[in-house]
DNA sequence: TACCGCGTCGGCGAAGTATC
DNA sequence: GATACTTCGCCGACGCGGTA
């Protein structure tokens, strides 16, 4: 029985794959976006308990800060994907809207969670229940709702160290996500509220210029494939964008990579870069599966994604963008640069 | 000493099914 | 058809033994 299931599974999952690779991001209506700075810095992967968290990555370091006293720091694989979910919204306002508006800045989830749901590809379930440890298991209805709270009332600083012409330069940034956010639940509705009733954030001014400026397209039929593994989508944002801007192959060591993505392990313990590593295996096994490019074999026998042995870290080739410009053939070459 | 492979655990998310 | 409850599977994390 629990092998039957695997196979309908494991089947439905190769269908999947085979239509992502068959038809264009562009024929799947499927393009989403990224914030190129913020794919650079992600969210912790697990509850940490704490009320800050910093990523790091080269010469940046993006610290957030939960700012309300109930909700602590947003973790896991829902954050990610309302973040995406928020760029788009955020790109789409930016073209449709008067620059000078501030209504461009209001986004709304729209009448009902689950329609919301079904936009981040997560399917609605609602209500909870207590398991047999009578420890309370939340549906992903619930589960999402605090995610967004945990996401909007969020603080989010940004250090950058970098070389300009003969100068050494400091940036600081500090931006709240949301000046305002209002959730209307319709107490009529069933339990937990379900209904959103014109629930809608208002991003500052500033976030909404830092999401507007430079957006990076993601493909979300991608994404949907690696919901389940926070540390999946991660490495997927950000070597769509770092795999096309690099001009040679380059070896990210274990530790940089440990600070940049949602772990809480130390980069300075062996112990910890060796789980980490495997873990950073199997999201490399997924993007094989899900982005070919990333699996092709170089004339050395080199693959264009590879974890190396020995802890030596990830190394990465330059390869086309995962949703190439709409003009281009999806076969087209890496463009030769420098 | 550092790395690898494997088993285990608790947490998280998805999916099946019952109920209204 | 929508909601509520339950179970299952995958994930990151942890620990341990084996190997180079």
């Amino acid at each position: 029985m629990a092998d039957k299931k695997r196979e309908l599974r494991e089947l439905k999952d190769a269908a999947e794959v085979a239509r992502l690779q068959e038809l264009s991001v562009y024929e799947r209506d499927d393009m989403g976006f990224a914030n190129s700075k913020l794919i650079q810095a992600t969210f912790p992967y697990r509850d940490t308990g704490e009320r800050q968290w910093t990523s790091t990555n080269g010469g940046m370091s993006v610290t957030i800060t939960a700012l309300s006293r109930k909700h602590g720091l947003p973790y896991g694989t829902y954050p990610r994907l309302l973040m995406i979910w928020l760029t788009g919204k955020v790109v789409e306002n930016a073209h449709s809207f008067d620059p000078e508006d501030p209504a461009r800045r209001k986004i709304f989830f729209g009448n009902h969670l689950s329609t919301f749901m079904e936009e981040l590809g997560i399917e609605a379930r609602y209500g909870s229940h207590t398991d047999f440890k009578g420890n309370v298991v939340e549906s992903n209805s619930m589960r999402l709702a605090e995610q967004i709270r945990r996401v909007f009332n969020l603080n989010i600083n940004i250090e950058s160290l970098y070389e300009l012409e003969d100068k050494a330069v400091e940036s600081y940034t500090n931006t709240l996500i949301s000046q305002n956010l209002e959730l209307y639940w319709d107490k009529h509705s069933s339990p937990d509220q379900y209904s959103l009733l014109d629930s809608y954030v208002v991003l500052s001014e500033e976030f909404f210029d830092f999401l507007k400026s430079r957006p990076v397209p993601v493909d979300l039929g991608v994404l949907r494939k690696l919901k389940s593994s926070a540390m999946a989508l991660d490495l997927y944002v950000w070597l769509t964008h770092r795999a096309f801007y690099a001009r040679r192959p380059f070896i990210v060591p274990v530790p940089a990579l440990m600070e940049q993505f949602g772990t809480s392990l130390d980069p300075d313990d062996s112990g910890d870069r060796r789980i980490f590593m495997k873990n950073m295996r199997k999201a490399v096994k997924k993007m094989h599966k899900v982005w070919p490019e990333t699996s092709e074999e170089l004339k050395t026998g080199e693959k264009k994604l590879e974890v190396l042995p020995r802890g030596k870290g990830l190394r990465v080739f330059p390869m086309n963008p995962s949703v190439p410009p709409k003009k281009s053939s999806r076969t087209k070459k890496p463009r030769r640069r420098g």
